[in-house]
DNA sequence: TGTCTATGAGACATCAATGTCTCATTCAGG
DNA sequence: CCTGAATGAGACATTGATGTCTCATAGACA
């Protein structure tokens, strides 16, 4: 008997390959009849939507769990960096299994996670602002970019690893070290 | 009288901003018939492999002008490092046309312009791979990395505009300096 | 064993998009 | 003023996906 969650987890699973799946695909991938897969979510927005959000929660999980607010207050540099690492660490443990949430545009169709989305983004830029102030970031660019660009390394990120350029396991250190050194000489 | 290269760069436009826009949206949005649209490219799979093809014409034409294998093979510190500079400000300026390239599965679907799109990765990993020996960009990295590094910042740089983040004219700077400096404290 | 629930298979209607075709109109060039 | 080519509007058949529904069955549990 397959439950929510294991169904969930399989589309999940999918459409990080193919992101267009129609909703018998991603039956058979969940091993399970189509018309089982409609009574766990009536349509197939229902389903993305589900999807998008727990994609939002674990962000802000991310973002509890590093206590992004705490650190920002602080201002203390070392706790900034570390939180800022931690952050990475995550976000990057977080795309394996989203990652296809990352370029596809469910977030985009439905307002509420967009105006979650953005509520999200405001604590992380926080964070940025911070790290501007604590001398942890440079402060001249719009923190905003630096969101911008810390989401930019983890579609390379994600990318990389796909195309087996880069082993999963160096990549905590070296989009963390991309990110704050750049890619000039050492 | 629309001529293709119109309809072309109306759709291009169009897809900028919904990349799924259907046949019929596309035409309208080209001030044409459909039937008109249809005469011109047979299927949308031919519209969409003739704009795929573009974005790789456009591509190719960067590394060209850039002259990324004669300052690979020169070895110069000074002409590497322009031809990045260069490159990646060509990059840029493209994204402004076909951004909408950059994260579609346009390229992935057809395996011509998918092999073509690999022809262009190895070229662009050779300057990568100089750079590091010429001392330009750090080699503690995969070369390929910084590939992906680049084309993330691309992303990146794409919604830093579209959510009026950063100025088109910093752009170039920014994108530029982050991926050199990153962005640690200056 | 008997019952009850969830399931899979599949039929069915619907819908949106696609690609083809026809026809009347328009417009430029002779 | 003609003529002919290109166009727009729209009809049409087709396809793929969606969502609903029915029914037989397998399996859990009393």
């Amino acid at each position: 008997m397959a439950t929510s969650e294991e169904i969930l987890a399989a589309a999940q699973r999918h459409l990080n390959i193919d992101p267009r799946a129609s909703m018998a695909v991603l039956a058979s991938a969940a091993g399970v009849g189509r018309a089982t897969l409609h009574r766990h979510f009536a349509s197939r927005d229902d389903l993305l939507h589900e999807l998008g959000t727990r994609s939002l929660d674990r962000w802000e999980k991310s973002l509890d769990s590093a206590d992004v607010e705490g650190a920002a207050a602080s201002g203390d540099t070392d706790l900034i960096s570390g939180c800022l690492g931690g952050l990475l660490a995550r976000f990057l443990h977080d795309s394996d299994d989203f990652g296809f949430a990352l370029t596809d545009s469910y977030l985009t169709s439905a307002d509420d996670l967009l105006a979650r989305s953005d509520a999200l983004v405001d604590r992380e830029t926080t964070l940025y602002t911070a790290a501007q102030r604590a001398g942890v970031l440079r402060d001249d660019v719009p923190p905003r970019w630096l969101g911008h660009a810390v989401y930019g390394l983890l579609v390379a990120a994600r990318e990389a690893v796909r195309d087996g350029d880069v082993a999963r396991r160096d990549l905590d250190a070296m989009v963390m070290s991309t990110f704050l050194d750049g890619a000039g000489p050492r």
